[in-house]
DNA sequence: CTGCACCTTGTAGTCACTACAGAGTCAAGC
DNA sequence: GCTTGACTCTGTAGTGACTACAAGGTGCAG
């Protein structure tokens, strides 16, 4: 919670309001996406509540999936609201696709592994099916 | 191909008879996963069809998405042919448990995010759902 | 013998953090 | 005033699984 006289957050209270490590607050600091809050006179870090807003912005993002990268260009596009918003539009569009190219990636992996797990007999490695299967054609 | 008269394999022949860049190939070997094959009088490595076999099979388990952890632990399993696979068969089981989490995690996130773009209206910036969507309540 | 593809080592960069070490700050309790 | 303990500071290095590069050596065809 903020300092109520000031309305400002320590680094630690911002991390704990926005379920960030204190060590990946600064990181993103250190990377450019926090712009550097003021200081304290023990050269604390002093946050306002544009850096709250700023960080949840972040992390909402982090969750979807979108890369730092990404964010980094959002943040940029958010920054000017009377740009029009197809731009925004269109990279939501693209992850999208990555996420369902993901998706689909990772059932065939889900069905190839299940299938080589129903061929377990129990026996020793020596005539294991999923060694096997994982083992080129003969050697 | 290997040399037709030692049947042993370049680095380039390995890499590319596995589907792998060069320095990945020396990378495994950094890391203990492949053996540190003979080398050549001009001190090329010279590797054989065992490390062809090797590379083969962990490339595959990569293929499938086990960590080079994983592969270690499985192809130290795979040498001791007398052990009986129980131990094969519930790092496999583990695996698919890692993979259906991850297909659920994905499928929510795309949930997620579609329903933000069946919101965009076109408009500008300053109206854009997404943005709002990922911006905290209200500042 | 010249050019070129291939190989060698070593080092540093990627992404998004995470983990420390060693020092300083601050507020509460005694 | 002093101590204790939680918090913060900077800087550096580690994670996983590569990837990229520099500066040099090797091997072979023309």
């Amino acid at each position: 919670m903020p300092d109520s006289r000031s309305g400002r957050y320590s680094i630690g209270a911002l991390a704990e309001a926005t379920d960030t490590k204190v060590e990946t607050v600064r990181y993103y600091e250190r990377v450019g996406l926090l712009p550097k809050p003021g200081r304290t006179t023990g050269n604390y870090r002093a946050y306002t509540g544009d850096h709250l807003a700023r960080l949840s912005f972040i992390r909402r993002a982090r969750d979807l999936g979108f890369t730092l990268d990404q964010i980094r260009a959002l943040l940029g596009l958010a920054d000017h609201k009377d740009n029009d918003c197809c731009t925004v539009d269109a990279m939501a569009r693209d992850h999208l696709g990555d996420i369902d190219r993901k998706i689909s990636d990772l059932k065939a992996l889900r069905r190839e592994l299940n299938d080589l797990l129903g061929q377990c007999q129990r026996g020793t490695i020596a005539d294991c099916r999923i060694i096997g299967a994982l083992s080129p054609v003969a050697k």
